[in-house]
DNA sequence: TCACACAATGTACACGCGTACATTATTTCA
DNA sequence: TGAAATAATGTACGCGTGTACATTGTGTGA
């Protein structure tokens, strides 16, 4: 292995101008600057990232946590690959690297560990719910001075970092679409309230019938965990519903669940689109691929983990971090299965 | 921040005792064991795992480099998400890192530089492509000793190390399938030969004809890139074989393109396990999404990313690199599009 | 020409850990 | 009981880099 001192010794200097012509730091010679260089070059010298990482201590690591979800080995697919997608991205500008962290499966949350180890500079934490281990492993995160930032959840009364798209206005919309298409019976098949974005949809779905002056009527949620299968699992409800007229739409938290629903009341003899109006959230890969098609909310999972990546390493002087407040715009796909 | 010094002092012992009762190593008086971790525990001391790292001069990073799929932002979901939540599992069992690296979107291959750096001490190359860029990347590698792992991929002649799926037998199972059913001009709809899979899948599809005494027909091969779009174009000319007569069955070398001309023949009329038999390849999510439901061939992702990062990490006493040798198999899933 | 500012480089050390080697304490065996 | 073996611990140093500080070189202005 090459190091610096057989660079410095080529190039007849010591090690510390090697440094500093590396590094760009100090005035140097320009002739001196081209000899470090050129011995550099011809030694196929590489820095150690290990030494570099040690001296500065820095990891240049930027932590990405991932949830623990038993069924799909690691994610629901499309969500999270958007948003490490994103994320690296960020991370590649501004010379970080990713590294991921897979969730125990107990559910152990020693975020700060991660911190103390040195093992990470800032990190990401998805899928982050609301409960009671989870904020208490962020405020220990938060209590130490440890950057992180959460992706598409929000804990409202602790002011942490996050990056959220705007969910209520997502939802809003989605109902609003419903409603001005003639749908007065609006089911909404929500997700878990752990999950801020659950919460928000609610609160979309509520102001949309307020706005249309329709009453809610809490016997038309209905509660799934975002998988395809508590999709299918409502479908006997949300047919009783439906055929009891009480229901004549449904709009559901997520893409996955919508489409397990649309397979379910298919037992049921019902079509959605036809049957019955249907809008999910997401626009993910399958809500083309279904048929008839999903109509969805788009969001812009790439960019937020864009953005989440760059508030925690953009120095402060690109001024990013005030470009990158607030909820991120989300929008109405309007497809099939509410025309 | 507590280093191992403020625990030798507070446990009355050397720096030296510190590190060994840590690390277990040596014989160590049970009292003092004790004492020290007591130290440790009560001065809630981590390691510097850059310290360690710098020490051991290994970074304890697996490294997993990421092919750029501009369009997918990241990855074409499915495929990727379970190889590397496999990769997770295995790196955890071996008390790895998984370090996520972004190829390039121009392209560059500098692998060697990464190890050079000392920022992974092995790695998966996911997406690997018979390319010239890519051998010349991979022998540089295997020039240097340093340990990497391909998966899905194999390069014949080199003798590289690499998990892959028995694609040739998924194959031949696909159109043997067809046949059976009653088919007797099957065409096929494959990937880049970049990929050997697709190499793979070609001589399945082969074998499966000759096997039943049926000619090799050029024309009924079309080439997509893996993409649905590239599945959608394809559309127009199965269409054009099928009306003409020459075709009676599509064998697709993966789902998307699979879904893609379903979506692209449906406009030209003809309709998937109705009028033509289709066998996609993965299994992917949107396979039992996508109506009618696709038959397609079942892929152990997750498994083979678990043990491309077993057999990088595993220590030789195990005696697992036998173990996982060998193609992995696949298994046929018959849905409604080919019956 | 001399003093002084600043450019350019060298010297020296810290960073926190693993570990080879030296040293001391304890046991074993005749 | 004494010597040898072994257990238990301490001492000392290397790992490769960043960088504070010291030193030397190079102008600059009166």
């Amino acid at each position: 292995m090459v190091s610096r001192k057989e660079v410095a010794s080529l190039a007849g200097v010591s090690e510390a101008t090697v440094s500093r012509v590396l590094n760009k730091v100090g005035p140097i010679r320009e002739e001196t600057r081209l000899r470090v260089e050129e011995a550099a070059q011809q030694l196929g010298y590489v820095p150690s990232a290990l030494a570099q990482q040690f001296a500065r201590s820095r990891s240049g690591n930027l932590g990405v946590i991932l949830p623990f979800v038993p069924k799909v080995h690691l994610f629901s697919t499309y969500y999270f690959a958007e948003i490490l997608s994103g994320i690296g991205e960020a991370a590649k500008q501004y010379g970080y690297d990713v590294l991921l962290i897979f969730r125990e499966p107990s559910g152990s949350r020693d975020y700060a560990r991660l911190f103390l180890a040195q093992k990470i500079d800032a990190c990401i934490v998805l899928g982050a719910q609301n409960v009671p281990e989870e904020k208490t492993a962020l405020a220990e995160l938060q209590k130490k001075g440890y950057p992180f930032c959460l992706v598409n959840q929000r804990f409202a009364e602790e002011g942490y970092l996050s990056v959220d798209a705007d969910h209520h206005a997502g939802s809003y919309e989605a109902v609003k679409h419903l409603i001005d298409g003639g749908s007065r019976r609006i089911a909404f098949l929500n997700g878990p309230d752990v999950f801020s974005s659950s919460m928000d949809r609610m609160s979309g779905y509520k102001q949309a019938l307020a706005n249309a002056g329709l009453a809610y009527d809490p016997a038309l949620t209905l509660l799934g965990n975002y998988s395809r299968k508590s999709g299918v699992e409502a479908a006997e409800a949300v047919a009783a519903l439906i055929r009891s007229g009480q229901v004549d739409a449904v709009f559901a938290a997520n893409d996955r669940m919508a489409i397990g629903l649309m397979d379910g009341l298919r037992v049921h003899g019902i079509k959605a689109g036809v049957d019955v109006k249907l809008v999910g959230y997401d626009d993910s890969e399958g809500s083309v691929i279904v048929s008839p098609k999903l109509t969805t909310v788009a969001v812009p999972f790439y960019e937020m983990g864009r953005r989440a990546a760059r508030r925690l390493l953009a120095p402060e002087k690109d001024g990013l971090a005030q470009a990158d407040e607030g909820l991120l715009p989300v929008h109405l796909i309007k497809r099939e299965t509410s025309s």
